[in-house]
DNA sequence: GCTATGTGGACCATATATAAGGCATATTAG
DNA sequence: CTAATATGCCTTATATATGGTCCACATAGC
């Protein structure tokens, strides 16, 4: 039986407006489900699912075939990523780097 | 034993981005990582294996905790993305439904 | 019209993600 | 220092995604 794990509104519609985006990059190249399938190294099957926004499907297969299409995540970065990541490693540095359940106020709020 | 699925460097680093940017908007709002798995609903060793950006997690499982720690995927979009949803799929209903493998010298490059 | 192929969906077998729990170590607060 | 908790990593059982194969139908091109 299905579980139904809660997702929150943005959540599915992100995943769905994910798949469709991809769904458009395909067919604006004339790829067939199948063509974009083997080059992605995964199942027809497996790319419907994708395409019709599945929460289930691995992210790594999912971003594989977006980046196939020419979807850039993260907002038209360039080629590389690795500036990004380093730059959250370092201010992740400057945090604590175990969370104690501290009198801190937590100041969320911003 | 691991079949070892090839990535491409961009959706590898993809991926680890997202991992690493939750953990540090997490640590920001002082959430030990059972408080954040606690909130998705999942456990603390899956959130341990999103933030190390591992591309076999479920991906609406990695958005619905990008989405509690408050990260916008898509670029700083509204708080719905429905908009962008019936975009893409207008422009997808202008495409035939069926991709043939015309001769078509694939006008890509629009 | 006809024919090739694309598409959507079903099914099953198998690989594997996940949850749950435990353990050792690190680290923060006092 | 000590106490309390976070974190990283491991193991096991279970749920389930994936690949592979069917099929019926739709549709583009002739």
């Amino acid at each position: 039986m299905t579980q139904a794990r809660p997702f929150s509104k943005y959540t599915l519609e992100a995943v769905k407006l994910l798949g469709k985006q991809i769904r458009l990059e395909r067919k604006q190249r004339r790829w067939s489900a199948a063509e974009l399938a083997e080059r992605a190294g995964i199942a027809r099957a497996t790319l419907q699912r994708i395409e019709k926004g599945d929460m289930a499907c691995k992210i790594g297969l999912v971003f594989e075939v977006a980046t196939l299409v020419g979807i850039k995540l993260f907002a038209a970065e360039s080629e590389t990523l690795r500036g990004r990541i380093h730059e959250v490693d370092e201010r992740i540095a400057l945090l604590p780097r175990h969370i104690h359940p501290g009198r801190k106020p937590v100041d969320d709020e911003f």
